[in-house]
RNA sequence: GCGGGUGUGGCGAAAUUGGUAGACGCACUAGACUUAGGAUCUAGCGCCUUACGGCAUGGGGGUUCAAGUCCCUUCACCCGCACCA
């Protein structure tokens, strides 16, 4: 067994002292930009997927190097957010201490692994000279009136007292204390990122996502196409819908308003059942996540008895109901029901006792709404046609023409909520002042630093823990001098991994977020890779903030990276998510201990396809390091030769391994080494040309150890100066191949003979085959099929 | 419900344009070397069959000289989003 700790400690100190993996801006070679999503440090420490991820960049990356290639491959961290807060809650201590220990031992765990980051472009988005400039940049999102304060919903919880962001309450719980979370209305601060939702969507065009993370943002922005409609109400009000299905308007018997529609309010005095309706409105806002998915499938809502709209066409008088089926933040909040052809207009309908007239033939109304195609009816111009696209546009043209409608494309991406409750973020950098209103801090007094203090509850009412802090809360205008307040919301824990990857490329810059010559020369991320489960919100939250620094001038790629793609879990022995209380959780520390870094590594990579999930396995653990081992002891039979023992099979795993590890298959690029192994164990003895090419390739997965047996047994230069080897695509092909004789497509013969044979060669030597005369015995030969250097196959009838 | 994905030995998995299914590894079996082996080496290892051979890539059907791969159909599981009009 080789000493594998002395081993790994000895290289990664000549790569820190040498500073081998250093990125230079502005070098004369090309740059390439790897970037790895940089993690929370939780007090958890790290755990063995992020080693799967950050092993499999970095193998990317050292080869990118021996190919000439300045890369730039860094690490930070990622240390606001509530873990960091609870903890400090509980501890009575700041949270920045906490995460300081945390980084300590991530920074520690990291560093074990012998991933070759560039240590020296390290910042956590909680460093005030970090988050000065996040700060920075939510002001130009301001000044440009991206930024905005409106009374939204947010999620409540009534136990924690407390305003959470969707992601603190998946499910509807708290992730705090597991209560039902409520709807409270408060005063949030945006970003307008819906109006981006078309460039967010078309701008995908000019990235080379994976196809899966590609779908994920365009299902997350969800465009859909229709009309906006205008019904008249009392009073001359008029009631704008949205609907994807104009061409159904003949058979909307009867309206729907979301609870928190204006309507209501406007009017209230015309409701004769307005105590009715406010009792119901109540009600949908206190309703839990849980109740409006899960239990309640069956439809409520309340006829707003006194109120009438009119269907533009048919002139008819129909009802309008309030029910929380319909949303106030998708479309108008209102919308045209037509129960004959839509599945929830049908439910409520049949609830209700609502008429139900089909527009489209098809289906059995008496049972349900007809969804699909057919011949319009019922539909006066419509009439006749079957054609769905046509009667839309014809609708829609119609519409126009009478001026109560006209075409209307809506995105489910909303507003970016921007505000949190919460002491451990970015303090927002703005003051209110009673006489000039939300006023910016002055650039040269970011950042807005978070206070020194050591009680972080959050107030009764929900107003963030920094409301508490008068000393802090107070100050000047900026504009006027006169007495102001702080904003004491601050920003969401997306804010900081917004933009963190353009800071890498110039960290330490205090006089801009970013030079303009670190963005001219690294330009955009090459390859980013992270979890599935960021590829809908993180990236688009990027996305987004990169799109507006680019249309303010501030960047110089709209896009800001070209490859996504994203790396299955690992998953527990048991093939499960592991977790403390399933007690299945496999620590890397532990495994670099007994194994040792190298072998991790390798097996990682050899786990499987990169892209799904794995369960760990001990035994394939093993395995990996035996191999490690096996190679070690290929010391022992070098001989005095030059070149390779067998040359074929040398270029042919020069091939697969620079190609396996440019398209993710590093489970396979592991395999050929393993194979190439196999071959040199089955020789005497070999050169230290053929071992040298070995360690080569297996560099970059197994780093310290293929150093170690290059330096020792002197095989050549040390291997991360090395230039990557290279291959002749002649000499990847054998002179000689095993030619398969087929009867009727089985396999009943095999034969070695050269390459490049003729199609009569091969057609003969299979005639020849001792086994064609048991074949063909009283049969009749219909066809031969020869397939150069492949096979030959005889039907026979 | 909508969207996406996955089904191949005992297990993790491989498999250019359709062209020897199961590479590579684990586990297992037998043997060698050993005082010993959770070390190492050698051999075997999809299923059925003494053998010839037959059957096998979730199931069923099709195209083809040839199908894991292409087409149709069906089942199972996993992951997103979810009353989005």
């Amino acid at each position: 067994m080789y000493d594998f700790k002395k081993i790994e400690k000895k290289w990664q100190k000549y790569w820190e002292d040498r500073e081998t993996f250093k990125a230079i801006t502005g070098s004369d070679k090309e740059k390439y930009y790897i970037l790895v999503e940089f993690p929370y440090p939780s007090g958890a420490g790290l755990h063995v997927g992020h080693v799967r991820s950050y092993t499999a960049l970095d193998a990317v990356a050292r080869m990118k190097r021996m190919n000439g290639y300045n890369v730039l491959f860094p690490m930070g961290w990622d240390a606001f957010g509530a873990p960091a807060e609870q903890y400090a809650i509980k501890n009575k201590i700041h949270p920045k201490e906490a995460v300081k220990e945390n980084i300590k031992t991530f920074k520690k765990q990291i560093k074990s692994l012998g991933t070759s980051f560039d240590w020296s472009r390290e910042f956590s988005t909680t460093d005030p000279e970090y988050y000065k400039w996040t700060q920075w940049q939510f002001l130009q999102f301001y000044k440009h009136g991206m930024a905005y304060k409106a009374k939204k919903n947010i999620n409540w919880c009534p136990n924690c007292k407390t305003g959470l962001s969707n992601e603190d309450s998946a499910g509807g719980v708290c992730e705090r204390c597991g209560s039902q979370v409520v709807q409270k209305e408060k005063d949030q601060w945006l970003l307008r990122m819906s109006d981006y939702a078309e460039d967010l969507l078309k701008g995908l065009d000019d990235t080379k996502f994976a196809d899966r993370v590609k779908l994920g943002q365009i299902n997350w922005i969800g465009k859909s196409t229709g009309a906006e409609i205008d019904f008249s109400a009392n009073c001359g009000e008029k009631l704008r819908v949205y609907t994807t299905r104009p061409d159904t308007l003949y058979g909307v018997t009867f309206m729907v308003v979301a609870p928190e529609h204006p309507i209501i309010e406007k009017l209230a005095l015309l409701i004769k059942n307005i105590d009715e309706v406010k009792e119901y409105q109540e009600q949908a806002k206190t309703k839990t996540e849980f109740e409006r998915t899960e239990l309640v499938k069956e439809k409520t809502g309340v006829k707003l008895e006194g109120i009438k709209a009119i269907n533009p066409l048919t002139k008819k008088e129909i009802d309008v109901y309030v029910a929380d089926y319909v949303m106030m933040g998708y479309g108008t909040g209102a919308i045209m029901a037509v129960p004959a052809h839509d599945e929830r207009d049908y439910e409520f309908a049949k609830k209700y006792g609502i008429d139900i007239i089909p527009v489209i033939e098809g289906g059995d109304i008496s049972k349900e709404a007809y969804v699909g195609d057919g011949v319009y009816i019922n539909s006066d111009f419509l009439n006749g046609l079957s054609n769905k696209k046509e009667a839309i546009s014809r609708m829609i043209e119609y519409l126009e023409e009478m001026k109560i409608g006209s075409p209307k494309t809506n995105y489910r991406l909303q507003d970016w909520v921007f505000s949190r409750q919460r002491f451990w973020g970015e303090p927002i950098p703005l003051v209110y002042c009673d006489k000039c209103g939300w006023v910016p801090v002055n650039d040269e007094d970011l950042p807005v630093l978070l206070p020194d203090v050591a009680n972080y509850e959050p107030t009764e009412d929900g107003e963030s823990p920094l409301a508490n802090i008068e000393q802090w809360v107070n100050c000047k205008c900026p504009k006027c001098g006169n007495d102001a307040r702080r904003e004491t919301d601050t920003m969401p824990n997306w804010a900081g991994s917004s933009w963190y990857f353009l800071r890498y490329m110039d960290p330490n810059n205090d006089k801009e977020f970013v030079s303009k010559e670190a963005l001219k020369y690294w330009g955009k991320v090459d390859w980013y890779n992270g979890g599935m489960e960021h590829t809908a919100r993180h990236l688009l939250y990027a996305r987004f903030w990169n799109q507006f620094l680019y249309n303010i001038g501030l960047v110089p790629n709209k896009e800001p990276i070209d490859i996504r793609v994203s790396h299955g879990m690992i998953l527990g022995p048991d093939g499960v998510k592991m977790s403390k209380s399933k007690g299945n959780v496999i620590n890397p520390d532990d495994v670099i201990n007994e194994y040792g870094a190298d072998a991790l590594r390798t097996y990682e990579m050899f786990i499987g396809d990169y892209e799904k999930d794995a369960a760990w396995s001990t035994n394939g653990l093993k395995g990996c390091s035996k191999f490690l081992e096996r190679i070690f002891r290929l010391q022992d039979k070098l001989n005095d030769k030059k070149g390779y023992t067998n040359e074929t099979v040398v270029h042919q795993t020069i091939k697969k391994v620079s190609n396996d590890l440019v398209n993710m298959k590093y489970n396979t690029a592991v395999s050929s080494l393993m194979i190439l192994l196999n071959e040199y164990e089955k020789f005497d003895s070999i050169t230290k040309d053929d071992l040298r090419v070995l360690v080569h390739l297996l560099n970059p997965i197994a780093p310290h150890i293929t150093e170690e047996i290059n330096e020792m047994s002197k095989l050549g230069n040390v291997l991360c100066e090395s230039v990557w080897p290279s291959y002749e695509e002649a000499k990847t092909i054998a002179s000689s191949y095993e030619l398969v004789i087929q009867f009727n497509g089985k396999v009943r013969g095999k034969v070695i003979t050269k390459i490049n044979s003729t199609k009569e060669e091969m057609e003969k030597l299979a005639m020849e085959n001792e086994n064609v005369q048991k074949f063909t015995d009283g049969k009749k030969i219909v066809n031969v099929v020869v397939i150069p250097n492949k096979l030959v196959n005889i039907v026979v009838k």
